[in-house]
RNA sequence: GGUCUGGUAGCUCAGCUGGAUAGAGCAACAGCCUUCUAAGCUGUGGGUCCUGGGUUCGAAUCCCAGCCGGAUCACCA
């Protein structure tokens, strides 16, 4: 039982007693007692002074009697105005603190065979050009909006849908044909993601060149000039043999696609994330059809004169969606339908959760419905984690203007700036070591830069200044933990008995009362699927930690009870942010 | 224009299921390493919580209106 849940209860037994009311606990869940104000947790009484008719101050003073002598875990209390600020006894947070260090699993629940079947969908790239910034922060939400929700004891799969299919593809295809020369990311020692996106590149620049030229020559506009681009023509004939199977350009476009799996793979592996089930578009996009004309059969589309299929969803305060086109090719809603058809096939889902950008909003408002009206049922309940994008100072990444961060690039240099600003305290260290933990300290700033803002809002991302490592940063839990373990290194064995005789002071209460928040956090930061609760939580934690690290001493402690309670509590502090930031894919170095 | 979403310190952001005097980090300034890791700790300055109404004992937080920014409203994906 939380202390928590003590209070709360003990609260609304006390206005039970008191005043004959019954009331919800629930309605009394007290909140930290504020920095300023002696106590630990503070009951506002403010609520109840319709069941005591006294005014609040009083009404604070008879509940504070009454849990003081009544609850056993509540030593004293003081009270302010209608805010019944309580204190509770050293002896119950050195309780605590045996019981948090006592269990393994400390703050996560584990999922059974029962527990609820989540998916959680992410990254989702196009397979004509490598990572981004923006996919960073994708494959760092999902990822960790997974792993919370496994912390909170649900069976996840973690899923990536890949578009390997499309006129985007063909225009890579067409310009390595054209000006490749045969290129492979063998013969040039580039990674396959990045070889086709400069191929993506090379089309635009050329088809651009081109439509510009036509404009001059026949003296268009740039949209009907564009239109008449042999470029695009050749792009779209070479889109249509693709559909046909044609085996020449199927050929070229698996060996392409084989040369960016590899590159994803390695970026993937360096960021750190994985996937349980990957899906092709070109294994769904046919998918979505047959559920599409089966719900015409149902009545939930309806066909145009021109053969197109659509669905009205005007009852629903949404206009009217394309399903299916004329000529019956799938359009991008059809291909998701297909895709969820298959998971369902797969996995018996009871939950789905997308993240993908903001920018589709819409998108998964009309997919929800809709797949709700075919008969899923996740589909009315489905998660769209809609996050903000990632700006940089001068606005929105285009690659036009060559302004995209790349994903490879980004982590290759927060690594090297991570080992340029730690050589002076690594040089007696071996290369091998101090290379790893470089790679976990550049990581772990740019991952806790990326989470620990509101994954809703629109951030800002300023490549000229890098990113920090001192103050609210990665590297500063980083260090906490580092430092505490070599605390733990030189302290040896613990002597959990004599901590039995220990009395926690107020500073080492108030960190006991922190790492007992723990598992409501991970709940909480579960229920709201948010990354930047546990971020915010382990700064919090790291900073009353730092504080009593440097107040108090802990090896050189005389008291023997006292220095174990030190030693216990840096133990469990160390578990506790090893843990917390394992939920956000942030590795945790021994030394740094 | 419709819908969605955001606006908090010079900058980047917390806080938003209503509670006390609105918090961090960065930047600036002033201190703390013969002591367990100074990527740390302590202090100073810095605020119309976009504006105006409303609800309430109490509003940065909820409601309404407005202003400003972003997204979206494709037979693109």
């Amino acid at each position: 039982m939380t202390i928590q849940n003590i209070i709360s209860q003990g609260v609304a037994d006390a206005v039970k007693a008191l005043y004959g009311v019954d009331t919800d606990p629930r309605h009394a869940i007290p909140s930290p007692t504020k920095k300023e104000f002696e106590g630990h947790l503070t009951v506002v009484v403010f609520p109840y002074l319709k069941a005591s008719h006294k005014a609040p101050e009083q009404t604070a003073n008879e509940i504070g009697e009454w849990l003081v002598g009544n609850v056993e875990a509540i030593e004293k209390f003081n009270v302010i105005k209608g805010f019944l600020n309580l204190s509770v006894a050293p002896s119950f947070w050195r309780g605590q603190l045996s019981e948090i260090a006592a269990n393994e699993n400390y703050g996560f629940r584990q999922a059974t065979e029962t527990s609820p079947l989540v998916m959680v969908e992410y990254s989702s790239p196009n397979t004509n050009k490598p990572l981004h910034l923006g996919h960073v922060r994708n494959n760092l939400l999902g990822y960790s909006v997974a792993e919370i929700l496994k912390a909170n004891g649900n069976r996840v799969v973690k899923t990536n849908i890949v578009n390997d299919r499309g006129i985007h593809i063909c225009k890579s295809m067409l310009a390595w044909q054209k000006w490749g020369d045969g290129a492979t990311p063998e013969s040039t020692g580039k990674k396959g993601d990045h070889l086709i996106g400069d191929f993506y590149v090379a089309f635009d620049k050329h088809y651009k060149a081109e439509v510009e030229s036509i404009m001059a020559a026949e003296n268009l506009s740039k949209e009907e000039a564009e239109k008449k681009s042999q470029l695009m023509e050749e792009a779209r004939e070479m889109l249509r043999r693709w559909e046909n199977g044609d085996e020449e350009v199927r050929s070229l476009w698996k060996m392409m696609n084989e040369w960016v799996y590899a590159g994803f793979d390695e970026t993937y592996r360096r960021m750190g994330v994985d996937f349980d089930k990957i899906y092709y578009e070109s294994d769904t996009y046919l998918e979505g059809k047959d559920l599409v004309l089966g719900g015409l059969d149902k009545g939930i589309m309806y066909r145009k004169e021109d053969g197109s299929v659509w669905a009205d969803l005007t009852p629903d305060g949404l206009d009217h969606k394309l399903l299916l086109r004329a000529d019956g090719t799938s359009v991008y809603m059809t291909q998701d339908i297909g895709t969820a058809k298959l998971r369902y096939r797969d996995f018996p889902i009871d939950r789905m959760i997308y993240v993908v950008g903001n920018e589709q909003n819409y998108h998964f408002q009309v997919l929800s419905l809709l797949l709700d009206k075919l008969g899923f049922k996740w589909g009315k309940d489905l998660v769209h984690f809609s996050y903000g994008m990632v700006e940089l100072p001068e606005g929105k990444m285009k690659s036009r203007e060559g302004t995209v961060v790349d994903a490879d690039d980004l982590m290759a240099s927060m690594i090297s700036d991570a080992a340029e600003s730690s050589a002076e305290r690594f040089k007696d260290m071996p290369a091998d070591e101090a290379a790893e933990i470089s790679r976990m300290v550049g990581l772990g700033a740019l991952k806790y830069f990326l989470l620990k803002v509101d994954p809703r809002k629109n951030m800002l991302f300023n490549p000229k200044e890098s990113i920090d490592f001192n103050g609210n940063t990665g590297p500063f839990l980083q260090y906490t933990y580092a430092r505490i373990r070599s605390v733990l290194r030189k302290a040896g064995e613990i002597d959990t008995a004599a901590m039995a005789q220990a009395i926690p002071n107020e500073k080492e209460t108030a960190l006991i009362q922190k790492v007992a928040d723990f598992p409501s956090t991970v709940a909480e930061a579960g229920r709201s699927l948010s990354p930047a609760l546990i971020a915010n939580y382990c700064y919090d934690l790291a900073k009353e930690y730092n504080q009593f690290y440097h107040d108090y001493t802990i090896l050189r402690e005389e008291n023997a009870a006292v220095k174990a309670l030190r030693l216990e509590l840096s133990a469990v502090v160390a578990r506790t942010l090893r843990a917390a930031t394992s939920l956000l894919g942030i590795e945790m170095p021994e030394r740094m």
